[in-house]
DNA sequence: TGCAAATATGCAGCATCTTGCAAATGTGAG
DNA sequence: CTCACATTTGCAAGATGCTGCATATTTGCA
């Protein structure tokens, strides 16, 4: 009965294609309607030969689907649920421990960037 | 307004963990309740050196939470939800063809481990 | 204390993924 | 047909992840 383990390598292929930030925001721009590769790559601030290879991975497994508008290809979302279940996992993650160094990070870099008059220290 | 990456960074580590099919096994098996290294290790027939790896991995992201028993370590899932939320992502992959494949990866085996009279063909 | 069971950790070889860049392909406009 | 734009593909180097095995570490028990 190998059905149990057949079904987790699936899982694990669908989580593999999803464990990378760059993809994740794909999806979430694709949630929005859809979109060609030169404008998805200004929005995430990325060549667009990545964002073409991103797109062609997330194809290859049947995540988003194309098709073709004159010279450019539109991208979407083959089912717009994988963005609302991506989503449902907000709650898992400890984003709020992320923000925060983050803001660290930003109130440091201030610091750095706007030396005060006495800064030698 | 980097929230947006770092949201994304979050959720690609969380996948991370999730991208391996002997996780996800675990966190099945958790599922049902806590359990100590060595159940689990015979439930999936690993090496309990190799359940212990992942677990720890598991814990180092805090999907699952550790107690001692005796001279076991007893694991559970941290947050339930994680499992259910893992089952919701089935209709995003497609099982079907991967058991359909496997058949036939059985139904050939089968006719190799048991050569008909004319096997020489 | 000393032994054995249960877990954890370290490490090296191997495989896979990522990235940046260059080059190739495809396609509409003139 | 040729040009320019849009997208894809190929490749090598570096980074990361996995596996198998050997070795620690911890804990209960005699």
């Amino acid at each position: 009965m190998p059905s149990r383990a057949i079904v987790s390598r699936a899982l694990a292929d669908l989580f593999r294609q999803l464990a990378h930030a760059d993809r994740l925001r794909l999806i979430e721009e694709l949630r929005q309607g859809e979109r060609d590769v030169t404008t998805l790559a200004q929005a995430l601030a990325l060549p667009t030969s990545r964002v073409s290879q991103h797109l062609a991975l997330l194809r290859a497994h049947r995540l988003v689907e194309e098709r073709r508008d004159g010279r450019n290809h539109v991208y979407r979302l083959a089912q717009p649920f994988l963005a609302d279940w991506i989503l449902e996992a907000l709650p898992l993650v400890d984003v709020r421990a992320r923000l925060e160094e983050a803001e660290h990070i930003d109130a440091a870099r201030a610091l750095w960037s706007a030396p005060g008059p006495n800064s030698s220290h």
